[in-house]
DNA sequence: CGGTATCCTGAAGGATACTG
DNA sequence: CAGTATCCTTCAGGATACCG
């Protein structure tokens, strides 16, 4: 799992000065989680609106069951996103953003938007790059 | 290499709708390179002001010399750091943040800083959830 | 439908040694 | 100092099968 490693706070270690360049601060672990490969995606996508399971993994492309589930867990856990099962058959559940989420959400979504709207100025440097490269 | 997957552009494939969720779109190599592992940390440091390798080393707890320098030349080839090697002996070489990369720290800046700031939020949401799962 | 369990492989990434 | 090269380990993550 990867919310394993850093997992459970030990008690006479609580809640220190917070700073990502420190290894051992576990605000690493919460930075992983949002920005990691998958997180940033299903963050983006409960921006929108709540997801079913299957709804959000066809949202986004290719995630497996597995990855997403996880994610999902690790989300779950570090309280950005709310699981809400149906006791129905057949099963129905729906995902959603706590409101701790959607703030984090907003700004992997101001990102995930420069991103998109600087992708040709990266794709420039990135032909000029190799084009030195091979000179 | 980590740059290696959607690396070079296919001249029949150019600069299509930017679009995170589609797999197959550059923005998703672009976004993952900025938000790996390193790569978040390493713009962050460069937002402060330039670093040589040693130093940025030192800056960011944990990483190794082969990661460190692995991620730098890939933010360095998406045109987000700019690498300045003095021919003098010892070598000396200085990275800094271009333009672009500038930009991109301020969003990863932003993330970080909230990280940082909700980090005893997320805390108390994984105690909740772990204590509701032993139940 | 919405998962979990298991297995397996490729890639991420650390440690060490060496070089200009 | 600033790397590269090599080796080796770990683990993310995909495929498949099964379950309530």
């Amino acid at each position: 799992m990867v919310v394993s490693e850093a997992g459970r706070r030990i008690a006479e270690y609580p809640r220190p000065q917070a700073d990502v360049f420190d290894q051992n601060c576990p605000s690493r672990s919460v930075l992983d989680h949002v920005t990691s490969r998958w997180g940033v995606l299903i963050l983006d996508a409960l921006r929108e609106r709540p997801y079913r399971f299957n709804e959000l993994r066809r949202r986004i492309g290719g995630v497996s069951e597995k990855m997403l589930a996880q994610t999902l867990q690790t989300l779950e856990r570090d309280g950005f996103v709310l699981r809400d099962a149906h006791p129905v058959i057949p099963p129905r559940v729906d995902y959603s953003l706590t409101p701790l989420g959607r703030q984090a959400a907003d700004l992997t979504d101001a990102l995930k938007t420069w991103v998109e709207q600087h992708v040709p100025e990266v794709l420039d440097a990135r032909d000029r790059h190799d084009a030195r490269a091979e000179a």
